[in-house]
RNA sequence: GGGCGAUUAGCUCAGUUGGCUAGAGCGUCUCGUUUACACCGAGGAUGUCGGGGGUUCGAGUCCCUCAUCGCCCACCA
């Protein structure tokens, strides 16, 4: 570990160069091409990414990021470019010399790998079914574990320092320990069982999911009015009329007072059930009487318990009618309501349809419209387990980036219902349970075990079955922190981390729910901090997707402009919490900034050729003492900056600093006098600054100091050592206004010698034109058209002529 | 229905606890082939900070209200 090389092989069209030997010449552009890949490879040799690398003083308090884990499967997208603020924030603390760790990971992602999977299997006209449980798993590993360096190598080629040997994955074994440990003390905690209830079905993937995990989209339909004897009723599911139990009413409502306790009959079975009274059921909707379906239907689900109907089901799995009479067995959804419309419309009990627009459930993922359906599922006590959370929150044990997302996730936390986080998914971590075959009435239906022996330990050799659901994937992400830094031996050194940086969109499935695990597993919330950013779009404000056509392949814009300008594109100009419009141009004008940052180095460089070792610089002329105090103010501001994650405004002070302050007024005032020791001490700081964020230029140039032998990722971050007298930075500046007015005097008479020379043309022309004019016989005998001509030339001439008049008038009024 | 955010130059956006004579980048216009950089330099133009009201010595910033756009949550027979 003692031992560090710092050459770097950088490899150019023609030549590769060691920069170990200084390269006496940089090319007039910088190339980013040619370095990055070359750099990281640096970083990586040095072991920069280890926490403890750079460490100068142990006693500083550690800093850790967790990784949110992209999909395994995956390839980077517009949502992981904004990592990069998590890039930002860890080589700050690495420059700070605190023990850094950014810990990376990837997800198994149940849902999202698997439909990408059955999506490929498909081609091959196979499902799922066709493989069966165990078959498929082992597939989906084997693909999802092959693609995994994808992720990982874009996600290096974006410079990101994560510490690249810890990356785990959610399915490593020693994660699953954990996330198994954590559902057995919770189950024996009494805060998870097993329920039938209604859940949010989803008959394409054929599985549960959390309220979170589905979306509610407008869409037109039909509302129908159906005759049910005593009353009408309205609906827009009158497929499940057979699996109706109830009509409701309101109990104020006076039109049905004398009907409630009853009946009604449900047509085309004519069948008799209870006119009940539910305050649920609204006064204006319909007729002001709802059909009571507790087998499809959420709100109708809860009235049947209110009043202890039975509950029927007449949709399966897969979302086709069963338990109907004959012939509707067997049909969809849509079939079957078609059907029983035109039967309905048939027998007359079709009193009038109406159009609706009305929201429906869909999947997130499959897009699927849910079938409420009640089944056995796995369910968690979140209302308990949120209380510390929403107490530790209150009491800024967590700290919200931006502010207003802490009543977000207060909100959301106090109105959390029980989880389901058993899904009919095969590809996750299967929940570790087994369940009782035999009819031994001395064991438990069912036992929780982490694998087969204790089952048969328990119940014998062939009297159980295995689960075969998988958890949610949020139960296993949402204890990512101490899981991962558990797996790594890091848990006692990095827990809690420090931050936590996530989309904004996944505070509620994830966020909340890391905070929640946490407290219960480790008695401590899993971060101090958490930041968040939206979506990152065009420059229309337009998600970034590749079906739109405006998504382009991150890697492509590096390869065009660097990765450094596509980093500054993300971290200045985007303000937590809101959505971050990129453009190429965007892009293009950070590109051209680090090509300014790689020239002032290269003037730098040529006028520090000579230098040995970078002493503090003294001041001599007021332009030092103006630098030193543009320098100084730039270290306080941008340090605060970050540590308060204002990242756009410390990428904006540096731009500034370097392009404004260094190269246009304390560089071109050094062409007349020179302060080599002042020049070398500005690039040093400058670079350090930069170097979050654009870590490659910055980096690149390190290498070429002949003052410096080390990487600059482990460099400290500047303090504020000179001290320049302020009177004296004021003289420079006076001294600048007025070298700009003279250059400004300068400029004006050239401007002014030009705009007489346009004048005496203009009026040499005018001359002519009159004189011809003048002429008679032109005048008589030349076609009209040739005369009109000369005319309007005329007039243009002579506007033309004032316009230069004003023009001068302009300059000499300014001066 | 409940909540949150946005509205500032032609465009994209900054503007922290009220102190602003309101900024940046891009674009635009004028000038410039100065040996760090044309991926450049110098200079200019462009704003009743969404409308209205209020608090204050002072409001882009705080309060009320209206409008438009966007997002989240709940619900919709």
């Amino acid at each position: 570990m003692d031992v560090k090389f710092y050459g770097v092989q950088f490899i150019s069209d023609n030549a590769t160069i060691f920069i170990s030997m200084k390269s006496a010449e940089l090319p007039k552009n910088y190339n980013p091409s040619d370095y990055e890949s070359a750099i990281f490879d640096l970083w990586q040799k040095n072991s920069a990414f280890e926490p403890n690398s750079g460490v100068k003083n142990k006693n500083k308090k550690p800093f850790s990021i967790i990784m949110p884990p992209p999909n395994a499967n995956g390839s980077l997208h517009a949502g992981h470019l904004m990592y990069v603020v998590e890039d930002i924030a860890t080589r700050f603390a690495r420059m700070q010399g605190r023990p850094t760790l950014w810990l990376p990971g990837t997800d198994h992602a149940g849902i999202e790998t698997q439909f990408v999977y059955e999506q490929l299997l498909a081609k091959k006209n196979l499902t799922r079914h066709d493989l069966g449980q165990d078959k498929f798993y082992k597939e989906v590993d084997a693909f999802v574990r092959g693609q995994q360096h994808n992720i990982v190598s874009s996600f290096q080629s974006m410079g990101f320092s994560a510490d690249w040997d810890k990356l785990k994955f959610t399915l490593d074994d020693d994660i699953t320990e954990t996330v198994f440990d954590t559902f057995k003390r919770l189950h024996d905690d009494g805060l998870i069982y097993r329920g039938n209830r209604i859940v949010n079905w989803d008959p394409v993937t054929q599985s549960a999911y959390a309220d979170i995990e589905v979306t509610h989209i407008e869409r037109e339909d039909e509302l129908y009015y159906l005759d049910y004897g005593t009353l009408v009723i309205a609906t827009t599911r009158p497929e499940t009329i057979f699996a109706d139990v109830a009509i409701a009413v309101n109990p104020a409502d006076d039109r049905y007072k004398d009907l409630v306790g009853g009946l009604a009959t449900i047509p085309l079975v004519d069948r008799g059930i209870p006119v009940i009274a539910d305050d649920h059921v609204e006064f204006d909707f319909g007729t002001g009487a709802l059909k009571v379906t507790p087998g499809h239907d959420r709100n109708d689900y809860e009235i049947g318990l209110r009043h202890d109907l039975p509950q029927i089901t007449v949709i399966d799995f897969a979302g086709n009618m069963i338990n109907v009479p004959e012939d509707y067995a067997g049909l969809s959804v849509e079939e079957a309501r078609k059907k029983v419309v035109t039967a309905l419309e048939a027998a007359g009990k079709l009193i009038k349809r109406e159009p609706i627009v009305h929201s429906v459930a869909i999947q997130d993922r499959s897009k699927a419209v849910i079938e409420p359906l009640i089944t056995e599922q796995w369910f968690m006590r979140v209302t308990e387990l949120n209380k510390p959370v929403i107490e530790a929150i209150e009491r800024d044990e967590v700290k919200f980036y931006p502010k207003r997302f802490k009543k977000i996730a207060l909100e959301w936390l106090k109105n959390e219902h029980d989880w389901c986080i058993s899904r009919q998914i095969w590809w996750g971590i299967r929940i570790p349970v087994f369940y009782k075959t035999s009819t031994d009435s001395t064991k438990k239906d069912y036992i929780v075990a982490v694998d087969e022996k204790e089952a048969i330990e328990y119940y014998g050799a062939g009297n159980y079955r295995a689960e075969t659901d998988t958890f949610d994937t949020w139960f296993s992400s949402g204890q990512w922190p101490y899981a991962t830094l558990l797996a790594t031996d890091d848990f006692d050194q990095f827990y809690p981390t420090s931050t936590m940086a996530t989309a904004r969109d996944i505070l509620h499935k994830w966020v909340t729910r890391m905070i929640m695990f946490g407290i219960y597993k480790t008695g401590k919330v899993p971060f101090e901090n958490v930041y968040l950013w939206g979506m990152v779009t065009d420059e229309k404000g337009q998600k970034l997707s590749k079906s739109k056509g405006n998504y382009e392949d991150p890697m492509k814009i590096t390869a065009e402009y660097g990765t450094d300008a596509l980093r500054l594109a993300l971290s200045i100009g985007i303000t937590p919490g809101n959505d971050g419009k990129i453009s190429q141009e965007k892009i293009k004008g950070y590109r051209n900034f680090c090509n300014k940052t790689w020239n002032v180095s290269r003037y730098i460089l040529a006028n520090t050729s000579d230098m040995k070792t970078l002493k503090t610089p003294e001041l001599l002329s007021s332009a030092d003492h103006w630098m030193a105090l543009a320098l100084n103010e730039a270290i306080v501001s941008v340090t605060k900056d970050i540590e308060n994650y204002r990242y756009s405004e410390a990428g904006q002070a540096t731009y500034s600093l370097l392009w404004d302050k260094l190269a246009d007024q304390y560089i071109e005032y050094s062409k007349q006098s020179t302060n080599p020791e002042m020049l070398a001490y500005c690039l040093d700081i400058v670079l350090r600054l930069l170097h979050p964020f654009a870590p490659f230029v910055t980096e690149a140039i390190w290498q070429q100091l002949p003052w410096k032998e080390s990487i600059l990722i482990t460099e400290e971050w500047p303090n504020v050592i000179l001290k320049p007298d302020v009177a004296a930075s004021k003289n420079f500046e006076l001294e600048i206004i007025e070298v700009l007015s003279a250059r400004q005097k300068q400029q004006d008479s050239v401007q002014l010698a030009k705009l007489n020379k346009e004048i005496k043309a203009k009026k040499n022309l005018l001359l002519l034109i009159e004189a011809k004019l003048a002429n008679q016989s032109f005048v008589e005998n030349a076609p009209a058209s040739l005369v009109e001509g000369e005319r309007s030339k005329l007039k243009q001439t002579q506007n033309e002529l004032t316009d230069l008049e004003v023009a001068v008038e302009n300059i000499k009024v300014s001066e």
